[in-house]
Order: structure tokens, then C-alpha cells, then sequence
DNA sequence: AAAATAGTGTCTCTGAGACATTATTGA
DNA sequence: TCAATAATGTCTCAGAGACACTATTTT
């Protein structure tokens, strides 16, 4: 018999829930895992765990990304989202309550599971919503896309999809596949340049097929004035 | 002796705290209350508290609105800001993780204390910044009062501020406290006039001094587009 | 009639979107 | 030289900001 109160509060179990999104070939994906245990076992979800009674919520997502991805806080940018505490939505006695969190990286390699995923792998996010998500993970999958589409049009953010160096053209193929429409070479480049604080010349250019690009690096700035607007 | 454990997981307590604004005389004000209790007894404070275990985040929010504002969800408009986790953000030995809210709404009543409320009242959010909250309740606040000024450009979120008819200055004066800096009367009708489903006309006008304004009703429309920019 | 408040129009400038051609490289 | 890709400029239209006067009501 669990107890469920051990003082004078309600207990709860505090999970992470990541969104982790990346490039791969042109399309955006999300790290799903497998659940290799229960509840939802053999089902994709997302990577998540338990918060630690000794560390802070984002401490716990920085560990669940290492642990779950290989990833390092050097190769990504984390934002959180927000909770999700609905009575129902963990099927355990305890009431668990999950923070999610946005995050970003460039062209991430592929992931081997650990931790308690039976299997890992990128999944295009459009169709990941045929995928009968663990959890409300369907819900905050949604929420994380839509956060990243929304933070591309006013903020730098889009550069964390990028390498250290990239192209304008690089960096609008990330526009274009987070946000699932063309853009205009002409229209976007003059957008990005004039932006201060956004590209800051590397004052070296790409090689490969066809005219060299020039390449850029992150500025400073971490808002975009004036915003660049989806259609 | 306090268990750490009642299961594999470790145990946290989980709170909402509020931030509830209100447009008072043309000022931005938050409510606060005085603490009642350990810890951080007589020290203001965002209203909060525990959620029980067998309601919603979203329930425990509506629930502490109504305990320590006497305020019920047809009042105000209710939004999830972010959770906040810090290992050391409540004195207690039990881990606290807290969701925070905003809470908008009409003209509030002056709220009378309860729950574990000594006192309560609203305080302009310009003076706030010079009170010693307890817990982080400092950084919460601003939070929240950044995300209630970042909405207003793009959402219509505003006439969360006013009361069921209103006229365009009156919307004006919500934009004008909030952002705190004035706007000009006649680029800003021009804007939420020409804003489909902002404003809906109520086909009455109010009465007083001065020329009677025309007054209009919140409509369908909860994105603005475009924007209205601050300054 | 005076005081208070609401309502409106124009001009200029900036940014957005549509649009085609030239430049540079590797194969 | 051809194929691939990058870079760039102009025109038109929409929206933003600056700006002053007229209209309607109460006292």
C-alpha cells in the first residue's frame, strides 16, 4: 500500500518531457523513443524521466537529454514549455505531473538508447502525427512544434538549427522545413541581412557543387526586429 | 521523520501561485497577499497554494482564484505561464515545484483575504518591484507581467481587461497601462478597427461628460493580425 | 459658451511581397 | 560548356508613425 500523503501535502512524482527537434535531409524530426518499460511499454513517446529530488527542473531535463540522447547542453538550445497535470494523464497511482521543454540542435546524430528506451530514432514530425504517442505526448509534441514555428518569427532561434558556420541559404531551408512552406532566395535574404544583430560574416565560404555561399555566424541579438512573418 | 520515498519516485509537493493583474485608475496593479504561515510568515506574496490530488493544474488554479481572490472563472481570463523548480525555492524539505498563472481580468474587486491569506490587496506592478516577495515569487511576477505585455501586441487579449462593452479609448488606456507609454488616439483606433474580429459594434454609446463614445463587444478573434507593435 | 472627450484623414516612410538575371564554382 | 547553386535589385502595395481639427455631449 502506497501512502499519499507523507506530510501535510499531496504527493506527486515530477517528470520531464523533451521535445528534442532537428534537420535531417531537409525535414524537420523529433526524437521519439520506445518504452521499455510499463505503463505504454512498446509504445513511442517522448524522451522524458523523472525529476531527482536533488536537482532543478532544468538541471533534469540537461540529464534526460544526455541520458536519452548523448546530447550535451553545448550541442542545443533549451527552452521549457510548459506542465501538463491532468488528473488521468500517467495511468500509475502516483500523480505525476510533467514539465516539457523545447529543444533545438543542428543535424544531431543518431540516437542510441539508454536509459530505460527500448529503441530511439528521429521521426518526421508530420508523421509523427499518425503515431499513437504515449501519454499526452501527442499533445505536447504539438505544443513544442508550435512553440519553435511561433520563436522562428521573432527571435535568432532559428540558428540553433544551424552549425557554427552556415549559409543564408542553409539557414532558410531551416525556415522553410520548420515552418512547411517556400521561401522566397530574394525576399528572405534581404530579410536576414538586414536584421542587425542576426548574421555576422564568418568572411569564408562553403565549397561543393555550384557557387561557393558565403558563410555566417549566430550575432548576438536574440530577438528579431522587424520580425520575419509566416505566411 | 518525513519519508523521502513513498515508491520508486522521488516525492514533490506541487503549487500554482498567480499572477493576477488588473487595470485599477488607469494603472497596471498585481494582487498580493500577506502570508499567514510559515514560511515567510507576514511577507507578501503572489496568492497560491497546494494542489490536491485529485484535481488539475488548471483546477488547483481556478480553485486558489476563488479561495484567495473570490474570483471565478467568468472574471478573468487564466493562462499558464511556466513551472518553476529550483532545488532551493521553497525552504521546506519537501521539493516544491510550482506552476505559475496569469490571470487577467475587469476592473477586480478589492479582495477580501482567505485561505491562508493575513491580508490581501493590490499593489501597481511599478511599485511591486520594491517589495521582498517571498519565495521567487519576484521572478514569477515579472514573468508574468512580461508575458501579459508580449500578448498584447499579438493577440486580443486585452479585453481580458475590460468589462463586457467598452470603447476604443478605454481599450487604449488597457494598451497605455500595460505597456506604460502612451499611444497616439488615432493610429490606435485606425488599428483595432481595422483588425477583423477585435472589436464587434455593441450599438450603444456610453453616457457622461464629454462626447458620448461608441461601445463595442470583444469578438471572435484571438490572434491580432497584424500585430500592434509597442514602441 | 465653455469644458471635456470622441472621432476622423493625410502624408511620408519603412517593410513585404512579387519577380528574373547574373555570377561563380565543380563536373 | 554545362549543370548547379548563390547573389542581387526594382517596383508596388500595405501598414506605421507623425500630425490637428471637428463633433457631440454635460455643466
Amino acid at each position: 500500500m502506497i501512502p499519499v500523503f507523507t506530510s501535510e501535502f499531496p504527493v506527486f512524482a515530477v517528470a520531464v518531457d523533451l521535445v528534442v527537434l532537428t534537420l535531417r535531409s531537409g525535414r524537420l524530426h523529433v526524437l521519439l523513443v520506445e518504452r521499455g518499460e510499463e505503463p505504454y511499454l512498446g509504445r513511442w513517446a517522448l524522451p522524458g524521466g523523472f525529476v531527482r529530488a536533488d536537482e532543478s527542473l532544468t538541471d533534469a531535463a540537461h540529464r534526460e537529454l544526455a541520458e536519452e540522447a548523448g546530447l550535451t547542453s553545448d550541442d542545443v538550445v533549451l527552452e521549457q514549455l510548459r506542465s501538463y497535470g491532468g488528473v488521468t494523464r500517467d495511468p500509475r497511482p502516483e500523480r505525476v505531473v510533467s514539465v516539457a521543454w523545447m529543444v533545438l540542435g543542428a543535424d544531431l546524430p543518431d540516437p542510441r538508447p539508454g536509459g530505460d528506451a527500448a529503441d530511439a530514432r528521429w521521426c518526421p514530425v508530420d508523421e509523427a502525427s499518425g503515431i499513437d504517442l504515449a501519454f499526452d505526448h501527442a499533445a505536447i509534441l504539438a505544443d513544442g512544434v508550435e512553440r519553435a514555428r511561433a520563436k522562428l518569427e521573432y527571435t535568432t532561434l532559428a540558428t540553433a538549427f544551424c552549425p557554427s558556420e552556415f549559409s543564408v541559404p542553409q539557414l532558410r531551408t531551416v525556415y522553410e522545413a520548420v515552418w512547411g512552406e517556400p521561401l522566397d532566395p530574394r525576399n528572405f535574404a534581404r530579410k536576414v541581412l538586414a536584421a542587425s544583430g542576426f548574421l555576422v560574416d564568418a568572411g569564408r565560404t562553403t565549397s561543393g557543387r555550384g557557387r561557393p555561399a558565403r558563410l555566417y555566424r549566430a550575432g548576438l541579438a536574440s530577438e528579431l526586429d522587424p520580425p520575419l512573418r509566416r505566411g
